[in-house]
RNA sequence: GGAGGGAUAGCGAAGUGGUCAAACGCGGCAGACUGUAAAUCUGUUCCUUCGGGUUCCAUGGUUCAAAUCCAUGUCCCUCCA
């Protein structure tokens, strides 16, 4: 059996993850594309050692904010690590809202390898649509999504295969345990517990940009990006923190979309007075599972 | 008390007689997603049984036709007393 806790951001996935890592003997492995870096620990919410309790965790901090890591490494290290939790006999409980992590690491996504990368960021749109119409005239795509045309056309000039099993699971014994609640009370939850990390992360984010770090983690993640037009003094710490809670909520959004229509996800509204219910519920269903 | 300016969809803001259910931005909602994914991009947003119905502070008026013109009222802002 695999495990996957999925949600938005600041449902409440950790605090369950411990729970069922202790009651089904598990290991757990980080399905966030933020808490994978070293240093970003605050604004990610990543979970403290002294509320692990023991429970091994992976694939958290393993990476410096300067180094490379895509989805590609994360499915390596990833199914690396199913089997070497296997191996141990013990249950690979991922956890963690970055959707096309899990799905890359879970289901029969192929990369082919990488070859050369070719620069098109000068290129227009219309030239980048103009390019890719002469490799294949019929290809579908987004034509006002420069990034993803760039891939596209990187992988026509490597002749890289555009494979899709994308809906066929690796582990067919993987359940999905989805945690939401209703949008005002996520939205809420979100908007408080930003507040509450301000004074820390303003520590947190501060050397990166004193240092001037701008690499990928810390110019996509929320909670960082946008905190440099403040240190420069371009923004206001008031109107830095509404747009944090606010991008916060629209990844939330975007998380909504990708777990509801990508995977098939058992949903659990979570009690906020009574977090032990949830987890029977949980418990319940994961049993109800196993027997099957 | 006197002189001006303003009230437009959830919010901000265009529009100044017909082509206006009303540009645009934000927010909301929904969606896409195979190497940046906390990223990138798309659609939608008065109500509707999809025939239509009801809007632009209120009431009355002018007009074939009003968010747009006139009158009165209400509220808000600026300036002079």
């Amino acid at each position: 059996m695999i495990l996957a806790i999925v949600g938005p951001t600041g449902v409440g996935k950790t605090k369950l993850s411990i729970e069922l890592a202790k009651q089904y003997n598990g290991e757990i492995i980080n399905a966030d594309s933020m808490q994978i870096y070293e240093g970003l620990d605050v604004g990610t919410a990543k979970i403290k050692q002294e509320e692990m309790e023991g429970i091994p965790h992976h694939l958290l901090s393993i990476k410096k904010v300067e180094e490379d890591y895509t989805v590609y490494d994360y499915q390596k290290d990833a199914r690396k690590k199913i089997e070497e939790i296997k191996g141990r006999g013990k249950v690979p409980i991922f956890v963690g809202g970055t959707g096309l992590y899990l799905k890359a690491a879970l289901f029969d996504y192929q990369f082919s390898e990488e070859k050369e990368k070719f620069n098109y960021e000068e290129l227009s749109n219309e030239e980048l649509i103009a390019k890719i119409s002469a490799y294949s005239p019929s290809i579908s795509y987004d034509r006002h999504n420069r990034k993803r045309m760039i891939r596209i056309l990187q992988k026509l000039e490597n002749q890289e295969e555009f494979t899709n099993n994308k809906n066929v699971l690796l582990y067919p014994d993987t359940l999905f345990i989805g945690l939401t609640t209703d949008r005002e009370t996520l939205y809420k939850k979100i908007n408080e517990r930003f507040l509450e990390m301000v004074e820390p992360l303003l520590k947190e984010v501060k050397p990166f940009y004193d240092h001037s770090i701008k690499t990928k983690p810390l110019m996509t993640g929320i909670g960082y990006k946008e905190f440099y037009p403040y240190f420069s003094g371009e923004k206001s710490l008031e109107e830095v923190i509404e747009e944090c809670q606010k991008n916060s909520r629209k990844y939330a959004k975007r998380q909504y979309t990708w777990f509801n229509n990508q995977m098939s996800v058992q949903w659990f509204t979570v009690d906020y007075d009574c977090f032990s219910k949830t987890i029977e519920e949980v418990k319940h269903y994961i049993d109800s599972q196993k027997e099957k």
